[in-house]
DNA sequence: GTCTATTATGTCGTGGCACGACATATCGTG
DNA sequence: CACGATATGTCGTGCCACGACATAATAGAC
């Protein structure tokens, strides 16, 4: 068995915006339309991708096998194109994260934040 | 008294170099070499920041005056030009910092990252 | 029934920015 | 004096976020 595990680092650092639209996927498969309005709710409208920013994401994502796309649900609307993380990258997002947390942990070690509330 | 303070939100998100590198001025003054060496020992040599991207970031800093330049020390070298961040300059990095972690504590809401360790 | 906002997906051009390559010069040490 | 490390800087390429624009279906108001 030579299963070839690929490698999460040749694709960080993830912008602002690649980030956003992979933690709403982790949370659950969604359309182009969802993700928008989720990364705005969730954010509470600070954070608002542009559909040129999204659908341009969601086109490299599915070449580089992040993200799969769906067969669209009965009761939902035929337009709707459910997209859900992959594998990897659900293994993509985490390492994002854990880079995250890495440099949050470096902005507590010069007094940027306050010592962990 | 009318000190208009600036707002760091317009430049936020920061790019992962330009957080690197408030990052470090944020622990002390330095001039651009030892920043360099000083992100890449800090991520153990994850992180290796190219000096076009670097005097880039210097160049823009010093224009929105996240930063200043010091004079030279007398005991060091005379080619360093060391910098120092600004108030406003803190103020964007901490801004930044904020915002890594509301990401980091989303990621734990989907279960990206564990619990908290 | 028709009008209108919302839902939904997509393209295109611009500008910003990270990066590697290259250039130059000084310093420290064997 | 040679050579690696220190130190600063420019330039071109390519990626990518974004706003503007385009198109169409759907749902609800009136």
């Amino acid at each position: 068995m030579t299963t070839t595990k690929r490698d999460p680092a040749p694709f960080l650092p993830l912008t602002s915006a690649a980030f956003h639209v992979l933690l709403t996927l982790a949370d659950g498969p969604k359309h182009g339309y969802l993700i928008l309005k989720d990364v705005e709710t969730r954010t509470n409208g600070a954070v608002r991708l542009s559909t040129g920013t999204l659908y341009g994401l969601i086109k490299r994502f599915l070449d580089d096998e992040l993200i799969v796309e769906l067969p669209a649900e009965d009761d939902g609307n035929e337009r709707r194109r459910p997209y859900k993380l992959t594998p990897f990258g659900r293994q993509v997002a985490r390492a994002e994260a854990l880079r995250l947390e890495q440099l949050v942990s470096a902005a507590r070690g010069v007094r940027l934040l306050p010592e962990r509330g």
